[in-house]
DNA sequence: ATGAGTGCAAAGGCTTTGCATTAGG
DNA sequence: CCTAATGCAAAGCCTTTGCACTCAT
């Protein structure tokens, strides 16, 4: 992410913080930091170590946090592990690669007409199931070029 | 599931753990009795209450043996809860919707031409990402029937 | 028979919480 | 200033494991 764009997702969390009394603090920041540099959704292990000297209780309440303040999108991995990725609304609508080997997940995104064709695909089924159908997300999995050499 | 394909059901499980040197015992057979009727996939609490007298401890052992034996699939729910369903070559490929206000999760399945679009999109993220594509899953968000009232 | 499975209780690992202190707006 | 956030240690919760006993094949 250029440092430009950068400042923008920093303005962007801050007013969403602001408007709901949640102060920006530095450790704050650099999970924003972190997360928005990551290629894919990160542990709190790693989150712990890329961050350094955020401490453990810290990081945990600011994840929850940015969780409920909608900033970030908390999942759980294969092995039950919590991961975070920025929301969607400040990095754009993306799907995930998951890889049998490493465990590694990678963001990827969809062109235009392959996500168009999964709208209505969503559609026919909000129709058939009786849901009402606010979002999706495709999950893929493969081996990673790395695995494969 | 009707008594038939229910007794087929647990033929194809026995061959596949024989084949392992994995015994089928009781409290396996009422694991797999309890998931086959379930609408979406249980988490071991679930299992727990729902199959009577198999206690904590061999209930989460045969639930890591049925896993790896490829008998059934874990994943893990929005709460970080280990939740089981039964393989998809047991009960056939289908996806999940996840009801963003009780948090249940329903097995939903796409009709032929969804799912054939499905396969395009992912043959082209094929191309595009460099994995080795073995298979997906679309998890679609929304408010359930119950919950819409 | 004989090794896999069971069942109880104890331990593990990730995450949350209590409380006194610090610092953001 | 005044309340949210911090940071340490302690507690929680789901899940796994040690060990002696039992049962499936």
């Amino acid at each position: 992410m250029s440092a430009k764009v950068h400042a923008e997702l920093h303005e962007s969390v801050r007013r969403s913080l602001t408007a709901r009394d949640v102060r920006y603090t530095a450790g704050r920041r650099k999970v924003i930091d972190t997360l928005s540099e990551a290629p894919g959704p990160r542990s709190a292990a790693e989150l712990l170590d890329e961050t350094h000297d955020v401490p453990l209780s810290s990081l945990y309440r600011s994840l929850t946090v940015l969780d409920e303040a909608g900033i970030l999108r908390r999942q759980h991995d294969a092995d039950g592990l919590a991961r975070y990725e920025l929301a969607e609304w400040l990095t754009g609508h993306h799907h995930h690669a998951v890889c049998t080997d490493c465990g590694s997940v990678e963001d990827i995104e969809l062109g235009e007409s392959e996500e168009a064709s999964l709208d209505r695909i969503l559609a026919g089924l909000s129709r058939s199931t009786g849901w009402d159908l606010t979002g999706h997300s495709l999950e893929v999995e493969g081996v990673c070029p790395s695995c494969r050499t």
